[in-house]
DNA sequence: GCTTCCATGTAATAGGTTACATGATTTG
DNA sequence: CAAATCATGTAACCTATTACATGGAAGC
């Protein structure tokens, strides 16, 4: 999904300005889910208008820039409901973490352990963001989509938790007290 | 994290192909969590030999292209290491579908309904891939990948079947039977 | 006084995908 | 007999990010 069609999306909950849709994304119920930045959406904000898909009325204001407020046409919602047929793109999960814990005998124990307890603080973060969001008044697909957030990060913070030493105790592979196998290494 | 960094990574487990080091990017432990097309490996690597980051070697085979074999030098592996110790990007986790969950009302029921179950199909197919692949000889590091896709595309899976009623139930917001506030909307 | 919020927009750049070209051999 | 596997590579294209430009008001 380009950011055009997510833009269109939101505006079918009602009308906004570019800045209130890129706050939307970061703060919305899909705040983990989507991205994009103002150098995307002012640009698909003005092709959307070209092709009538929204129409947009400018306000005056005092020292900024005139406020645009967006509003979907009829056009555009007959569009976006089309596009909610075609077949959703795959969910795609990347993880620059994951694919460097492969190499955890590269660095040092004290660089993997910090390295996790960065990951797991991050997902903190995020679990106790959408717990805050999950108290406002929600809509039932906001719920849907926050609650999901919440599932699957906290499992993630139990996972590290409990599977960190399968990276964590790669120096010392057999166990320093009574060890069977010690004597060849010594 | 871009490709060339990947691929060297991945050289570190020993030469390879352009070609192998794709399928290690669709088959192998971090599978579900990075992506590369040849289009951008094969540049990676040349660019990669011309900083000195790894060698390469030409098999002449019979009716295909040379093999070309590269190799990481002591100068790539150092880059690397280096790499390792920078923060690491975040992780990212888009899913069209959940946008989409979020306009559940503007869909059929069936339509969501099928949209789900595609999903839980989908994670169902990646658990049982990972579950095949945790079965041949891993390393502690690929084991703690794998079984951290396991886990979190597990808890997906349940977290989809237990809340699915949130986006499928929108149109009898009141249960049909005995229900008190039904007079309004008859 | 500094930072954040509000508010839009453009241009340079980076990065990657897709599609194409080539072609034998193996598998179904 | 068709499709997938092996094997590399290029070029067109697309999309988005980053950084910049502008600048007042409000909060800390």
């Amino acid at each position: 999904m380009d950011v055009r069609t997510a833009c269109l999306g939101l505006l079918t909950f009602g009308e906004a300005t570019g800045y209130e849709i890129k706050k939307a994304f970061e703060d919305g119920a899909f705040r983990s889910f989507i991205d994009a930045s103002f150098g995307s959406i002012y640009p698909a904000l003005n092709k959307l208008t070209e092709d009538g898909h929204v129409t947009c009325k400018a306000m005056v204001q005092d020292g900024r820039p005139d406020k645009k407020i967006y509003s979907i046409t009829d056009a555009g919602k007959s569009f976006f409901k089309d596009a909610l047929q075609e077949t959703p793109q795959e969910d795609k999960f990347r993880s620059e973490f994951l694919f460097w814990m492969t190499f955890s005998d590269l660095m040092s124990a004290s660089r993997v352990s910090g390295l996790i307890d960065n990951q797991i603080a991050q997902y903190q973060t995020k679990v106790e963001e959408l717990r805050q969001l999950s108290k406002t008044g929600l809509q039932d697909g906001e719920k849907f989509v926050v609650g999901f957030g919440e599932t699957i990060f906290t499992a993630t913070i139990e996972y590290l938790k409990t599977h960190r030493h399968l990276v964590e105790d790669q120096f010392t592979t057999e166990h320093p007290l009574h060890g069977g196998a010690m004597a060849a290494a010594e």
